[in-house]
DNA sequence: CCCTGTGAAGTGTTTCACAGCA
DNA sequence: TGCTGTGAAACACTTCACAGGG
């Protein structure tokens, strides 16, 4: 999911909608792998197959693209392969900065996928003084305080935010002020930034309660969201009159 | 973002919509700030600031929950709490299973926001022996082998992969054998699942890649996504007549 | 005849703007 | 008067279905 809006109206003639920007990832994931093994060519049908989506809407993104395909024959791997990146900027070397060095800052630098393509993980900073210079996926980690430095330094534009949360607004602004333009918040806080930085986030928790609620639809079937626990409602406040749908609660507060 | 549609056409008067049930998560975060700083009511203005989206939106995401809101003052805070809570099957409780304990695996194994509400991880599982017993968060690694019988075991019906892209499909078939319904992926694969089957993905690369794609436009500002680049433009095939919309390339191939 | 490229229709989501209730 | 709840308009995205080139 993202946040962050930021963009044009899209009124734009060479603008490409956001959903089919979201998809090209996964277009040259599967096309990368037809790479690999050498296939030539490749059909709308076999391509969506492999991307996860249909073949409709995948030949509608690539028309944004311009017409790549071979009618009677599909489209050749090599030249989608090299097109897909340059759209997406992957022709370009991309630093990036991690921010907060725990678990899960760890986990991402070392990451295999992410120097994928075009991108590197150009620095490593945490506020804990005693992780400076420890070095994590052999990278010397830094300290905060030189945030400022190493971003100039590296040039970097892309930031990863694994911070706690009570953390990540300000780094978010200090990034920002040594000119970051694009974040990427894993960090379970809503960051406000000023106009012309993009913000995506990726949130467990986020994830998780959505596929709980399809959950718990796929248990009751056809007895959608019952409040069948003799749990405690809790209510305050002066509701009078509440008319929710039909899976409505007790109705007075106990505690 | 999400992968894996299985559900109603929505054409069910209880339908919520899929966009959002999406945001309850984020309102939910909000709501509990403002519940543990023990503040009774709350507009939509407020709310909807605190949680990242205009207010309109926010009162028509409630208004498919029911009208629990109140005309010139706002929302009953704990009321609201609880009502979402229900909605997104949070009142009960999730075992959910870890399959490859790696660094990201062993990272959300970590992550507290993970238990905040209903979510408890229930098992850890990997594929490597050596592994088997070895406490990651206060929980032992439990071998692969055993994958029905934990699952059945613990009745989970959520379960996370974080496994290399290539083990990802089968502990995907295995897991939904053993009776999981829903997935949180965050291998960089696309996973095919039945019917019934619900697949979320998490996929930093992608999210970079979206990024990268913004980025490039800000820097070349006007002048979108032009091969400026003087690297080797791959092509193959027969392709005579080409007509990139106009940030085309070189036309032939070099190597 | 096969498969791409694309108008047009269909569906879902957001935003507007205001009626109506506390 | 202030703020919710919601039709209706605007916009975005997906799917259909087929024209048209190789």
């Amino acid at each position: 999911m993202a946040t962050g809006r930021t963009h044009r109206p899209a009124t734009r003639s060479r603008g490409i909608p956001e959903a089919t920007v979201a998809r090209l990832p996964l277009y040259l994931r599967a096309l990368t792998a037809l790479s690999e093994r050498s296939v030539p060519t490749v059909s709308s049908e076999e391509l969506a197959t492999a991307a996860g989506v249909n073949s409709a809407k995948l030949r509608k993104d690539f028309s944004y693209l311009g017409s790549y395909g071979t009618r009677g024959v599909g489209y050749d791997v090599e030249y989608l392969v090299y097109q897909i990146s340059r759209e997406l900027g992957l022709t370009q070397d991309w630093p990036v900065a991690i921010v907060g060095i725990g678990n899960l800052g760890a986990a991402l630098a070392n990451y295999g996928g992410f120097a994928s393509r075009g991108f590197r993980v150009a620095a490593l900073i945490d506020a804990d003084p005693a992780m400076a210079g420890t070095p994590v996926a052999g990278i010397a980690v830094q300290h905060t305080d030189d945030l400022d430095r190493i971003i100039s330094d590296n040039g970097v534009s892309i930031g990863v935010i694994t911070t706690p949360p009570g953390a990540a607004q300000q780094v978010c602004d200090r990034l920002v002020a040594a000119g970051v333009t694009s974040i990427l918040n894993f960090a379970p806080t809503v960051l406000s930034v000023p106009e012309g930085v993009d913000v995506r986030k990726v949130d467990l928790s986020i994830e998780l309660q959505i596929l709980a609620f399809h959950e718990q639809r796929k248990a009751g079937e056809d007895a959608p969201p019952e409040g069948d626990d003799p749990e405690a409602p809790p209510m305050r406040a002066t509701p009078a009159s509440r008319k929710g749908p039909d899976g409505d609660m007790p109705a007075v507060m106990p505690a």
